[in-house]
DNA sequence: TAGCAATATGACAACCTTGTCATAAGGAGA
DNA sequence: TCTCCTTATGACAAGGTTGTCATATTGCTA
């Protein structure tokens, strides 16, 4: 966490400097992130940088937070009267959301795509708990559409899950044609249904 | 490619710097290997090594290549005799296949899993001409079933591609434990065959 | 206005890695 | 043995980043 006299600066100030920082973050993978161009940019002094933060590790899982908290919060609007939803159209709203959130906040979707390509012990600190607690939830939702009727009784619930994590995790910002932002939406929602697809009903013909 | 002094050295001398490296990539990504670690190892002076490689990217793609050529005859031992299968049962075969191989290699796996994981220029110089390849051949495999009436035709072949890519390639040996090989590599052959049931029948219940 | 605490500054030491280069050593052929 | 070409060596310059620290500035309170 930031010390105190961070959060004593002026909101513009401050602003400034996390804006530098998301910026850099949102360009470079963590590695090549130099204090430098942060302390260029927010034109702060050197010194002032580590009177803000202890290291660049610390304003880094810093910005992840607040990435964090605006995702569960943008979740939690898309998921408002959503309730009694099945497994597979839970899936599909997950990964629509997880697009439209992309396009509203494309630097927070750079600098999480830059920790999932270049993993390090941030990775691991951040993500994997968030991982086991995601597949956790997901495990649950499947065992219940189990006792529903819905997914068949002898599916792995866990390799399930876990595909499904991969699928929605991977979602790349980068396939996204910022020049055709329209058609590319289309289109990676489609390619989406397409896997959902699969995953519902197979691809096997004629047998069940 | 390495400079022809490299070539020209006795077998023993090469295969130490070359182990060396191995081992170093093997133990770290890319960008955290030093060279100095390599010419620690491998009892050679600073100036020797840049008499062999123009530089740590050099040596890289070379040990890369050499990892890529003895992933492709093990798979071809493998695929010996096995012609007119289907899509889903080549999907099982190469799964067991990279399993087997990491197996026997470890060493390449973990480089292998580091340039997955620590994407870098060289990624993308190597292993995303790789992956173009390998959905082609896919592609063409799943259009045949298609047309044997194996797979449904509605099934869209480039999503169905790219699904079984990125579970094939993220094959992680880490999951392997070292402790238990037998049990763990069982587990793994198993979880497989999970995954590939699920996109075989699909996971919703009555229905096709 | 004096005094105290919180902030701001930026020069700089400490550290590390890379690639080079002048020089030495080896070895095969004349 | 002399020569030439190949190979071996390791000190070192160059370049770049981090975190610190002594000093200055600001602003609030008495």
């Amino acid at each position: 966490m930031p010390k105190e006299t961070f959060f004593n600066l002026k909101e513009e100030k401050r602003l400034k400097i996390l804006n530098a920082a998301i910026d850099q973050f949102a360009l470079k993978p963590y590695e090549q992130v130099m204090i430098s161009d942060i302390i260029k940019t927010s034109e702060i002094p050197r010194g002032s940088f580590y009177q803000y933060f202890t290291d660049k590790e610390d304003l880094y899982t810093y910005i992840l937070k607040i990435i964090n908290e605006e995702k569960r919060k943008f979740l939690n609007e898309t998921l408002k009267n959503t309730e009694k939803i099945n497994f597979i159209e839970l899936s599909k709203i997950l990964f629509k959301n997880g697009v439209d959130f992309a396009l509203e906040n494309p630097k927070f979707i750079h600098i999480f795509n830059h920790l999932l390509t270049h993993r390090n012990q941030i990775y691991e600190k951040v993500m994997a708990e968030n991982i086991i607690i995601a597949k956790n939830i997901f495990i649950e939702l499947i065992e219940k559409d189990k006792l529903n009727g819905l997914i068949k009784k002898d599916i792995d619930s866990s390799a399930l899950a876990e595909l499904i994590i991969q699928l929605t995790s991977t979602i790349a910002i980068d396939e996204l044609d910022i020049e055709n932002k329209e058609t590319s939406y289309k289109k990676m929602l489609q390619k989406n249904d397409n896997i959902l697809k699969i995953i519902g009903y197979g691809i096997i013909k004629g047998e069940n």
